[in-house]
DNA sequence: CCCGAGCTCAGTCGATGAGG
DNA sequence: CCTCATCGACTGAGCTCGGG
């Protein structure tokens, strides 16, 4: 029976990595060439025997690490893209070994993502039945964000203006607002008006949530508007 | 059994590209 | 300009197989 090969490039990166050395450097400690262990790196040569013997005695590596097993990170992610919410988007199995094995680590996050999702689903459709159960709308099911249940709310308001809702969401988009939108803003309104923002302790500004100055170019805000 | 042609594969060399 | 990574071409050793 022939002996299999083992290509092991991503692990003798990461390994490499690791240790914070280069190709050449690396190459150097095994007594190879530096684009041969490129070869290696990149899966177009298999990992000879003598080479894994040399890695595990030149880094203190155990033998079983550049054999390796990412076969139970690719099954969880098989399970996740199993998941209708993906149907239609499922790559193959060689496809997820192959990220299980390339991006282990991107791999774990995607799992645990994956797992904090089902956690949420679970979540809502439970709270879905208490509320059911009270006689509120069913319609609050797995599919439906509480999100949507206060934008429905608000919109039902005599004093909602569909408009100002667009033009605010179309401002939002067009200024790339991320994670900091007061910090976005603050940006904005300096970049474009020459506008400043401060904010300013309640004690300082006791009456007033906000105070434009024209001639400073300054707004003041309360840090009572501040969550 | 021996020999040589052909093949496979581990490994090298040198050029090149990318990035700091 | 230097370092590092990549690529294609090449070498040489070992193996296979068919013919004599």
């Amino acid at each position: 029976m022939a002996e299999a090969k083992i290509f092991a490039g991503p692990r003798v990166r990461r390994l490499r990595n690791r240790l914070g050395i280069t190709q050449t450097a690396m190459a150097e400690g095994l007594g190879i060439s530096p684009s041969y262990l490129n070869l290696i790196e990149r899966n177009q040569r298999p990992l000879t025997v003598q080479l894994i013997l040399k890695m595990a005695s030149a880094y203190k590596i155990d033998v079983e690490e550049l054999q390796g097993e990412s076969g139970s990170v690719a099954g969880e992610l098989r399970q996740a893209f199993s998941d209708p919410l993906l149907s239609g988007e499922i790559p193959a199995g060689e496809e997820l070994a192959e990220v299980a094995e390339l991006a282990p680590n991107a791999a774990q996050g995607m799992v645990k993502l994956y797992r904090a999702y089902r956690e949420q689903a679970a979540r809502l459709s439970d709270l879905a039945g208490l509320l059911a159960q009270a006689g509120h709308d069913p319609a609050l099911s797995g599919t439906r964000l509480p999100m949507d249940e206060v934008r429905d709310a608000l919109e039902g308001r005599p004093n909602h203006y569909p408009a100002i809702d667009e033009a605010a969401e179309a401002f939002h988009a067009r200024i790339g607002a991320g994670e900091d939108l007061a910090g976005t803003l603050r940006e904005w309104l300096k970049s474009e008006h020459g506008i400043i923002v401060r904010t300013l302790p309640v004690h300082a500004m006791p009456n007033l949530r906000r105070r434009y100055d024209r001639h400073s170019m300054r707004l003041f805000l309360s840090e009572r508007l501040y969550p």
